[in-house]
RNA sequence: GGAAGAAUGGCAGAGCUGGUUUAAUGCACUAGUCUUGAAAACUAGCGUGCCGCAAGGUACCGGGGGUUCGAAUCCCUCUUCUUCCGCCA
């Protein structure tokens, strides 16, 4: 959620940055209004606040005049308080009205795009920060993981549309083994490079999902537990920056840097076809995530440093993979710069992502009030990173179809002291 | 799931028979005095949001609602915690 007090103060190039989402100039008109609907919020209040300020005096003296005995005048100031307090609640009243419809107009409006964002529609104008080095690989044998996972019994999608339905796949023997060994893999790589690992709940409340953004813009993305009023997550990040939701920091505690291992659920209703065969689209993967609280002076240094540490991750695991600028329109709504990492699938001859890191500057911590107090002791809102590192589901497909030969598929060195094995057969 | 009790500012802890409470007091913290330095002592400051150039105003005593001229204090409701009972990996 934007703050007011910025976009008073920076309305133009909001407007023009904004634009590189798609938003038209009538719909870029909300920014004016919300100005407007801000400006009718501080006039309620200053009204509210002086009739109260009123009726506080006067009971004060109604106080007195009842110990001194002198009923009368007691009851004919009473009278007055009364008509102070009708006349009270009409401004309460439109300060609760102006209040509720900030909040809905501040929630329509998405983050803004930083400076580098390129302008585009969709995912066709992403800009490739960073492609892949070398050709691609063409493999001598190339079935699909789908294909694979049934014929050397590590992965069964049948299973899995028994036990819960489609999306939901079952991974056995190697095949969990494999999964286990990623996790493992992944937590250690984000515990050396510094961030405090957690295990957080997979099912939070209300508030927690609207602190990310999760509510209300993206609902229908979430399982809901509507007997008990939970959702389930879709990414460790709800529940884990949620840790410092209301928080004020000082300044010597940046960065606050966590890791966590956690299956993510999806609804994605409405997908079908060849991009959600197999592993590439399902309801329920594990993921496990890196999370930044930093100072907004270094939040972009930050960013290169998460984005650095994804990509070290690919390499050890020898996968071939590109970097992507999202555009303006395919930018999340609460992001301000995203680099989307895709995973070349051989046999598919796809990309797939993998990896989404992005910097939420203060788009976030603005919705869960975390803020910091700088060295006068005045306080700001911090800024708030996340990435995946790495997403499981689509690394396995990437690695079973990449790493096939004709009687087996061969782990990625740096995981077989994790597996335990070399090779699936 | 059942019963009883509790929730106050960074912490501890008054207030809770409704009206100088603009929330006492202590600790912690910050600045100053004193000191060679430190400690101690003393003095002052010390929550958050919103409105206001400022002076100041206003709201907040777990959340929400209500009674009243006036609510931390009374009522309703929800949440959490503690103790006991039941169930249970």
């Amino acid at each position: 959620m934007l703050e007011v007090k910025n976009i008073r103060e920076n309305i133009d190039t909001i407007k023009h940055r904004l634009k590189k989402r798609g938003m038209s100039d009538d719909a870029l008109l909300i920014l004016d209004e919300i100005i407007v609907i801000d400006d009718k919020r501080k006039q309620s209040q200053t009204s509210n606040d002086a009739i109260l300020s009123q009726v506080k005096s006067l009971s004060g003296q109604i106080g007195s005049l009842y110990k001194s005995g002198n009923r009368e005048e007691a009851d004919q100031l009473k009278t007055q308080v009364t008509a102070l307090k009708e006349e009270g609640s009409k401004y309460e009243q439109e300060l609760k009205d102006a209040e509720e419809a900030l909040y809905q107009a501040l929630l329509t409006v998405p983050n803004v795009p930083h400076d580098s964002v390129p302008a585009g529609q969709t995912e066709d104008d992403n800009e490739v920060h960073k492609p892949w080095h070398t050709d691609l690989p063409t493999l001598e044998h190339n079935l699909p993981h789908w294909e694979l996972g049934s014929k050397y019994n590590i992965l069964d999608f049948e299973l899995g549309n028994k036990i819960t339905g489609a999306g939901f796949p079952v991974f056995r023997g190697k095949g969990s083994r494999l999964q286990r060994a990623l996790i493992n893999f992944f937590l250690d790589e984000a515990t050396a490079a510094g961030y405090e690992e957690i295990v957080p709940p997979l099912l939070v409340n209300e508030d927690t999902a609207r602190g990310t953004g999760q509510l209300p813009d993206k609902e229908g993305q979430m399982y809901y537990m509507e007997r008990d009023n939970l959702y389930l997550i879709p990414t460790a990040e709800v529940p884990v920056t949620n840790i410092v939701r209301g928080n004020l920091m000082t300044e010597d505690q940046f960065p606050v840097k966590f890791t966590a291992y956690t299956p993510c659920f999806r609804r994605e209703a409405g997908s079908y076809g060849a991009d959600v065969k197999g592993l590439n689209r399902v309801h329920q993967f594990d993921k496990i995530e890196i999370i930044q609280i930093q100072h907004p002076d270094k939040s972009y240094e930050t960013l290169q440093q998460m984005v650095d540490h994804v990509e070290s991750l690919l390499v050890k695991l020898e996968l071939p993979y590109r970097i992507l600028r999202l555009c303006g329109g395919d930018l999340g709504f609460t992001s301000a710069l995203t680099f989307d990492f895709e995973v070349y699938a051989a046999a598919q001859k796809k990309w797939l992502e993998v990896s989404s890191v992005s910097n939420f500057e203060t788009f976030q911590s603005n919705r869960l009030k975390l803020r910091y107090k700088d060295q006068s002791g005045k306080k700001h809102l911090a800024h708030t990173l996340n990435g995946s590192a790495l997403a499981l589901a689509r690394i396995i497909a990437a690695i079973l179809e990449n790493n096939q030969v004709a009687d087996g598929i061969r782990v990625p060195t740096v995981l077989q002291s994790y597996t335990g094995f070399e090779f699936i057969n």
